[in-house]
DNA sequence: TGCGTAAATGAGCGTATGATTAATAACGGC
DNA sequence: GCCGTTATTAATCATACGCTCATTTACGCA
């Protein structure tokens, strides 16, 4: 048992710890970017359950800092989730798909290129998965979105392009909004297994929308035809069970 | 300050803290069987960062337990992946792909319908991409093996289906990849937002299939097409920059 | 050149984690 | 019913986590 000496200098907190490398004083505005940043790149890269001291030391500041700039790790992934969610939605995206001054395909092919430009980074769509998988409320509200402004039009838009038979102020059917999932799906999957399986990218995107994009238009008719027959069917068969 | 009471009992371990749940005692066959199932729906639930202790509370059991069954965590981790992965290939699926006494389109039909049935499961595809995500090693060599087992030999397939031109032994461009991965895109983008986005599933998912293929075949005489087309192009380009 | 402000830091707090160990108790054989 | 085997457990360990705070020090202004 010993007592701690006395005459030893009290270790000093806020020293640095390596003379080397002196400390940066930025503008609080300044850091903040700076660390919000990192953030995105450093949570897209380990997840949600990365540590802030790890975060730190790729930031090259120390842990304590973080919370300066943000008062929990929470609050912190709360703000990742605001850029990567909130500010990465182009409104041209619905004007483009309801604009029936041009042909329905390329108003796909030009949404999509776009797009899939918008969304094909690293950071962006390993986030989203991420927050997916943990069940956060943001990201379903996200995917909702995505499904009312642009899966659901575009689904209005290939009623009226192909000129189907019934009211065209029906609701929009699960099955249809499959068919039109088909083609997004390709999108995004294309670039799934490039950022998270980390297989070789897809060539020449733009010219592989082009055919993604006519292929679906070609058998557009035929799909979107067979589903209504589907759906008559199956409620024929309802009312029929009813009505014995 | 004061020492502990010698008097006292010392806290026995091992002891049941809740005596009215009686401990289960199984045959260790049994228990690391139940241990390791449960490990396959904690983690897809919650990822592998998930707890030990909390693993255990859903298991009813306690954490030392694991650790009998398990040398580790991530021993533990590397079973769940074996149970994921490599359990669940059908080697019919190759096989069925080839079987040329039947129209292409008939083949991709049922195997999407089998394959879709196999990896239409919120375990298997959350540990899929819980792993993807971790960048482990087994995840890419099971996203290889789709690549060389179903998707070339697909591309095969279209390739003698449609009676190209061109040598058939060539290797399996990027881009004839691309327009396979497009019809396989649409069956796990669709599991995917079941079990990872929370959203309503397929519904009628063969009949969907079923359209899937049809509306991929449709197109594909004139996709495959313009990929030789657009490949011979880059080719000369290259040519005439190398011979000038 | 010196000084005040506040940005940045090292050390430390309480708790939780993966893993270990000694104590307990369920079950089969007699 | 007793007993030995061993499956199961409570308690504990060392470390790592998110977070706090007193101390240090970079920079703008005089």
């Amino acid at each position: 048992m010993s007592m701690p000496d006395p005459a030893a200098p009290k270790p000093r907190a806020g020293r640095r710890k390596d003379p080397a490398a002196p400390r940066q004083r930025l503008l609080p505005g300044d850091r903040q970017h700076m660390i919000l940043e990192g953030a995105i790149s450093y949570f897209a890269e380990y997840g949600f359950d990365g540590r802030t001291r790890d975060l730190a030391r790729h930031l090259g500041i120390s842990q304590a800092l973080l919370f300066r700039y943000f008062p929990s790790k929470a609050a912190l992934i709360d703000r990742v989730y605001d850029v990567v969610f909130l500010n990465r939605w182009s409104p041209a995206w619905e004007q483009l798909i309801a604009d029936r001054t041009q042909p329905l395909s390329t108003r796909l092919k030009a949404f999509y290129k776009d797009y899939n430009r918008s969304i094909d980074r690293y950071e962006v769509i390993r986030i989203s998965l991420f927050s997916a998988l943990r069940g956060e409320s943001i990201s379903e509200r996200y995917f909702t979105r995505i499904r009312e402004r642009l899966i659901q039009p575009i689904v209005l838009e290939c009623r009226h392009a192909l000129a189907l038979a019934g009211p065209s102020d029906r609701p929009v059917s699960s099955h249809e909004e499959q068919l039109v999932f088909s083609l997004h799906s390709t999108v995004i999957y294309g670039i799934m297994r490039k950022h998270v399986f980390h297989q070789a990218g897809v060539e020449d995107p733009d010219f592989m929308i082009e055919l993604y994009v006519d292929g679906f238009m070609a058998g557009a008719r035929d799909a979107f035809a067979r589903v209504q027959a589907h759906l008559a069917a199956k409620d024929a068969r309802a009312n029929t069970l009813a009505t014995p």
